[in-house]
DNA sequence: GTCTATAGCTTGATAGAC
DNA sequence: GTCTATCAAGCTATAGAC
């Protein structure tokens, strides 16, 4: 029988570079994201960093603390290019237009950052995730997400104010999880195309994404 | 600092009448929901089973093993409701209603399955985490999963002609994906709605899915 | 801040009696 | 088929030198 988690090596692959702080960061968000928290060994994520055990409790206390600054980290980041964004939403040029905007400011910080580098990726695959996980990682996601996430609710609102609130809510989490599809990397496109299509080949799938989910939510608004 | 996982007690939570096998299933397959493969340890297992810790390698042969029958046993049985709706679809009504049936098809055996009990549920909500998730496991879930998934890529592409292969592929990755997201059951609905509405009402977030995906195909298909 | 060494516990798997 | 008892290896966390 194949295993289901093996280890790729992974050795001191983290660019020496940076300070032992980020590489430990960078290392666990990889490893995180290849087999999730109980899946990832401290002593994989420090050789990885090509640092030493050690040093994950010398700098974040526990391994659970270093998660939560893997996910708090770069959610920072993400939180920041959506207020950005919908601070500076076009408006008035009809309701799928506005919701395309929207979408777009939702989903394309991930799509820009995903192209700076495999960390991001790296980031967007753990996020992916933790999407459809319940138990107590939910509520870190929570609260890093949820306050903009209530912004994105109430623009949705403002678009198709006969939504009910269950419409709206489902017509967010349609969107998340949609965005999130893309992100996770994980092959099954690839395998169901025979290798045609690349599940990496962001960009593409990102605009087939933005236009189900503008297309969704309006079909939402029309019942 | 929170726990990111901790047991919630468990001990002999299964029905006795069963046999010890099907106890094993049970038990394996809420833990794995609840705290994913490697957050879920054999003593758990069968201490929720009522049995001893031996019998998962008496009757399985491994963890591993037992994880895979936990996938597998109720594949099947998805499987076949799914090819038996196909079988029966309804035809010639318009683009718009031969998507709905065949998004129903897809997606009605996952709600009829999600009232009959809590197992069911339980089973769900793993495979919405595996959904995001890429290693050897998505390996597994693909072979139960992808014969039947390249039916319903075809029957979109009967529906929408003109769709290009890539986009017939994110049709039904974003159908997938919008399907688990319904039954991942995370309480995301719970918390962003302070309370109102329940993630575990499956039956209305199960319309407002069906809705989005149809409209999103079909918005996949305009452009 | 970084290291080595190790404590103390939990893990999956198995040997062998019944 | 089911049990008890146990093993060897793995885990996170920490003590204490530099």
């Amino acid at each position: 029988m194949q295993s289901i988690e093996k280890m790729e090596g992974g050795a001191k692959r983290v660019a020496p570079g940076m300070s032992v702080r980020e590489r430990l960061l960078d290392a666990a968000e990889a490893l995180f994201a290849d087999h999730g928290f109980h899946g990832a060994p401290m002593r994989e994520i420090t050789s990885k960093a090509g640092t030493r055990l050690a040093n994950i409790n010398d700098h974040f206390g526990s391994k659970e603390a270093l998660f939560q600054e893997v996910i708090a980290r770069r959610a920072r980041l993400i939180n920041a290019d959506r207020l950005a964004l919908l601070a500076s939403l076009p408006r008035s040029r009809g309701k799928a237009a506005e919701l395309q905007s929207l979408v777009e400011a939702f989903a394309s910080p991930l799509l820009e950052r995903s192209l700076q580098g495999a960390e991001w990726r790296n980031y967007l695959r753990l996020l992916a995730q933790l999407t459809n996980t319940r138990s107590h990682v939910l509520l870190l996601i929570a609260d890093e997400f949820n306050p903009i996430g209530e912004i994105f609710i109430d623009r949705i609102g403002k678009i198709l104010p006969h939504l009910t609130r269950r419409q709206k809510l489902n017509a967010y989490q349609l969107m998340v999880s949609s965005a999130m599809a893309i992100f996770a990397d994980t092959g099954r496109i690839d395998v169901l195309s025979g290798g045609l299509e690349q599940s990496s080949d962001f960009s593409n799938h990102y605009k087939d994404m933005v236009c189900f989910v503008v297309g969704g939510i309006l079909q939402l608004g029309r019942q």
